[in-house]
DNA sequence: AATGCTTGTGCGTTATAACGTACGATGTTA
DNA sequence: TAACATCGTACGTTATAACGCACAAGCATT
């Protein structure tokens, strides 16, 4: 691991919300004078402060010391961001994906054939699902099963990016 | 996320490996005061000091802010911890379970029932897969399929704990 | 143009993180 | 028992994180 970029983090977080330095200064406790030195680099906060930034913000202490780290193998349809890990296999007859939410992103999904089943398992930040007419929340390391032949679709409601899993079964004689 | 308790982390890490305060020191380039202060509790560590105990220690920042105990619903077996994501589905055929493997650490299996395909992503670290007689290299992201009804193996070359997924499928009608 | 408001940065002070060294406690060897 | 080594902690000093306040630049309203 390389040295934390905390400078651009906060400036990110903070900016992402539109949030002013007195803003974040009264949210976090911690005075804008150094809030803005952190920004600037020019001063490497304790762990107190960071932690008091960090619930400030409602955020984890993670989102802060590891940078946004995209990856290879990238693929865009409708505007998401996903990686095939696993094409259609017909003999075990599953696919399996890595998909890339982008902060408040939100992507519906048709239907599928029936008898598909989908499982998702959330690897960083929170998603929330909707299957079976319910929006289910998921945070990071929660796995879900859903039938996916009927509407679906998968948020991000936070503002920070998120990663999930997807593997979906076709126990039917049936091509994606 | 409460207030992260890197006292307790940073006193488990050095013994576990058995090391002295003037050992970590010399390591870290963290002088022997101040790690016995944050010990203690006495001290919050700037972030400059905790990357260069954590770089000490090669392990990530995080194992430091985190509390030692990951995640829920984790089990172990052989000294290895994981986390069953979809218990077995006999209409679906399939598991999945997430793995975690400690600095070099490695282990074996025997040869699952014929047919079984095993499918491994790499989330976190490094890892080594033996399959079909071969060692194969993974980075995180990395995907791998091949068939488990032989003897096979993961391990962990690095210097960094490592996380990643497995898919078993099970084509026959057997339990696993 | 003048007034008020908000933005982010600069400055002086205080609190404390970080250092090097010295010390008492404990354990080991002669 | 004395001499030595190693452990973790206490002390005094220095470096810097953190604070409150003041200030200049930008923008909107009057």
């Amino acid at each position: 691991m390389t040295q934390p970029e905390i400078a651009k983090n906060l400036k990110a977080h903070r900016t992402n919300l539109s949030w002013s330095l007195t803003k974040t200064a009264a949210e976090t406790g911690v005075s804008k004078a150094m809030l803005g030195q952190i920004e600037r680099g020019e001063s490497s906060p304790t762990i107190a402060t960071l932690w008091k930034i960090a619930t400030g913000f409602h955020l984890p202490l993670t989102a802060f010391i590891q940078a946004p780290s995209p990856n290879e193998f990238m693929h865009f349809k409708n505007g998401i961001r996903f990686k095939t890990l696993f094409a259609f296999d017909p003999i075990l007859k599953t696919e399996m994906f890595a998909h890339y939410l982008e902060p408040h992103q939100s992507q519906l999904s048709a239907a599928h054939d029936n008898g598909v089943t989908e499982d998702i398992v959330v690897l960083t930040g929170e998603v929330e699902i909707l299957a079976a007419g319910k929006w289910v929340y998921l945070q990071t390391g929660d796995a879900l099963r859903f039938p996916a032949d009927q509407p679906h679709g998968y948020r991000n409601p936070t503002s920070l990016p998120a990663i999930f899993h997807n593997i979906m079964h076709y126990p039917l004689l049936k091509t994606p």
